[in-house]
DNA sequence: GTCCCTTTGTGAACCGGTGCACAAAGTGAT
DNA sequence: ATCACTTTGTGCACCGGTTCACAAAGGGAC
């Protein structure tokens, strides 16, 4: 039996398990806290939502953490897909945009529980720099270069207007930054290297009206749309 | 019952090709807005950030909208794809919960913009029900059903603390709401024919984490990490 | 040890989506 | 009308990911 490496990982984890993982975590977090010492595979994909088959392939991927007959060890498996998201170690980011959104994430308990730490707002505009929120002193746009080195600021939020968006974007990855979470609704350019996500709520609801109204069509029988413009439409 | 439309849509719309139409729709905007009379799938495609063959495609979906040798109209294709998402009609939705997160959401501009209304702020603290957010008063949650009715209310945003989102979601199910945008970190369970959607804050920085984490370990060499548990650690 | 039961880990088929590359279709010039 | 040029729409090969289904592995009883 020739096991390679020290496990089955040699270091390619699909992009869609990296995806799944922080599920599987908080439904074995909240195992943990009930008290549960194991679990099977088919119970925590119930718990995450997902299937049972792809559940075990994803954590196939890590290594071999499981006992057959008997299931996963809760601790020793939150442990290591912590391990393997990086939530052993802590994380400094920093939130730019202290609107109603970046108000909001910086109160957001979630970011706290799991290895993230925000530790630094900052904001353009003269009237809400100084302010106090989430024990935070919002700090000049200015100072981004400075308080990021400073802080050791590793990942960045950007809860700015769109307009501000790209540009900001541009100076923090000037400043060293390769992780992004943008929540303005522009797409974003960035030299490769650069990890960007985006979140952004619109496009959800969107999506979410495109089915509900097939769902409506469907039950009203009106599938015979206009296909054409209507007659009077201001172009 | 044979359905079937005029155009090479038989009503299959990929998922792929919804998630990406309000990326398009949002690039066309500003291409109207700057005068654009007609755009090209390469162009089109650079603004939105995806392969040209990919967008083409895409359109294709809807039916043959473009003009070979030329492109596409902006404004007939803003149209139509404003009609597939169902953009075209306006859409009353209902947040529930009324912390940060929903403050931010209530007051966020973008959702008005294209077809979506703000109609009704709900939550279970007597401390901010009555308050007025966004022009609206927030209501109890007691009313919850009465206000989806009475407002129609057709999507709901659950914007409520974890242990609440399962309870409050049966019940708008029950209320006959199909289309959920859950912000609340749990799966739900929901019954066939119910659509959600989910946007997890903390789910992006740890795929955001895990990739930064990859990055600086390439860099440092640091390749061995100890596979096996630290010596110390509290179960 | 042997048998039976449970559950993992994975080979292999399948499926949706991507992107190349090109024929078809249109424009404009001459 | 013809030619040169542009750009769409799509056939096809490919790829990552999902799911099925089962052999392999472990536990427990006797």
């Amino acid at each position: 039996m020739i096991r390679r490496l020290s496990q089955a990982r040699e270091r390619g984890i699909p992009e869609a398990t990296v995806a799944r993982l922080p599920l599987y975590l908080r439904a074995l977090n909240g195992m943990s806290e009930r008290g549960l010492a194991t679990v099977s595979s088919e119970d925590l994909a119930v718990a995450a939502g997902v299937n049972s088959a792809k559940l075990r392939k994803d954590l196939s991927h890590l290594g071999s953490y499981g006992t057959r007959g008997v299931g996963y060890d809760v601790e020793y498996l939150i442990y290591q897909i912590s391990r393997e998201l990086g939530l052993t170690q802590d994380w400094a980011i920093a939130i730019v945009g202290v609107g109603n959104l970046g108000r909001a994430l910086a109160n957001y308990g979630g970011f706290v529980s799991r290895g993230f730490r925000v530790a630094a707002l900052l904001d353009a505009d003269p009237a809400v720099v100084g302010d106090r929120i989430a024990g935070l002193n919002v700090e000049h746009i200015d100072e981004l270069e400075a308080v990021i080195r400073r802080r050791g600021v590793s990942i960045v939020v950007l809860a700015t207007p769109a307009a501000a968006a790209q540009q900001v974007a541009d100076r923090v990855i000037a400043a060293g930054i390769t992780s992004i979470l943008n929540f303005a609704p522009v797409v974003l350019s960035v030299p490769e290297g650069v990890d960007i996500r985006k979140v952004d709520l619109s496009i959800e609801l969107q999506i979410l009206a495109f089915h509900e109204q097939r769902k409506t069509d469907r039950m009203t029988g009106g599938a015979a749309m206009a296909e054409e413009w209507p007659e009077a439409v201001d172009l």
